[in-house]
DNA sequence: TGTACATCAGTGAACGCGCGTTCACTGATGTAC
DNA sequence: TGTACATCAGTGAACGCGCGTTCACTGATGTAC
């Protein structure tokens, strides 16, 4: 869209840019003048929709928080029954981790990152009410009978689910198992040995 | 140890002053220039013992994994019973995560880093004699009545407490507990929530 | 309906920086005789 | 025991690169009258 002078949705533009350049080449290729560029716009001209490179990947990172939201929710609203929906949205969360696994890093890595851990320092929701953490709680509270401990259950089924979705983004599991389906199978499994 | 010409162990310099760089500023602070800085060497000295940068986060990168492997070793032979010692070794794995958060994700983190994963590529050991996954390996099959299914009470394992690990050192979970030793006390209530 | 003008969203050139890598070199070490 | 010499592990200067950021600027937009 170089061809109007104002150019609609810069700011949208950047971060759809920013979620191709990470399914490329990963948080570490990120670069401002490589967004404006495939943005087709000016370095410069990514100041005035950002608070600089920073600002800009902890858009990227919230922006990516959100989609995972929307995909948990998705999930967990196509099934009825509590605890199939508990498990829904454990392998929704591998999923999205398989198939946007640099989204998936930004959007829970490091601090700094601005994903949902940066969402503490920028004074945002708690963290029952932030994107994604918000769709493990509903699920947990939907359980029948509740468990005795729903905090611990919510922090295992995290855990579990979590480290699964690293351990393949990362090399180790991807390499045991290989295989979308045959990973989210797995990962089914693995959740139905959590005891909740 | 700029005062001999000749260095004594130049390799050994370089990986210490790695992993105290990945102390202060982590994996994306780490520069040859800057260890070879902090090592008292010029950089091009480096590429006597390295092949190049990124052979030197490799080499970070394993011996950070070997550092794991010993921590997970120790923990597991200060225990005699066999469920103890699998509940010893995750509970050392979280925190070896939580006493050197770097070096942790330096050696599992994505492949090209060549920390465990990126040992499929150079044609080492199979992954069930490699560091640190060695130890899961020999516990689990130390378990008596044997699990109905030992691999994918591996897999479980190993992906609750890489999730607890990471939700650790990126945030969330560090921000909702808080503590060294209520965290590990939590890793090990985890560890006891899963079937084996 | 037409015009003046403030605001907004861009441009493009320039800055300094630290980086990884290369090169020809040189001083120290240790071995062969 | 002394000496010649090959090897090894350093030096330091230089390279080009892409980066984030800044600056004064300008063209387009839309509102007030």
């Amino acid at each position: 869209m170089a061809d109007t002078y104002h150019h609609g949705d810069l700011r949208r533009a950047l971060l759809d840019a920013g979620a191709a350049a990470l399914a490329v080449s990963g948080v570490d290729g990120l670069s401002l003048r490589g967004l404006a560029r495939d943005a087709g716009v000016s370095p410069a001209a990514v100041y005035h929709h950002f608070a600089g490179k920073a600002g800009l990947v902890a858009a990227l990172a919230e922006d990516a928080l959100w989609s995972i939201d929307a995909a948990l929710a998705a999930a967990v609203e196509a099934e009825a029954d509590p605890v199939r929906r508990y498990r829904a949205l454990g392998v929704a969360y591998v999923a999205f981790a398989v198939d946007h696994p640099e989204r998936f890093r930004l959007a829970f890595g490091p601090t700094r990152a601005g994903g949902f851990a940066g969402m503490a320092e920028t004074g945002g929701p708690l963290p029952a009410e932030r994107p994604a953490f918000r769709q493990l709680v509903r699920v947990v509270q939907g359980l029948d009978p509740a468990p005795d401990d729903p905090v611990e259950v919510m922090v295992a089924s995290w855990g579990l689910v979590h480290g699964v979705a690293m351990l393949i983004l990362d090399g180790p599991l991807a390499a045991m198992v290989g295989g979308r389906d045959r990973l989210l199978a797995l990962a089914g499994r693995l959740i139905d040995r959590l005891q909740v």
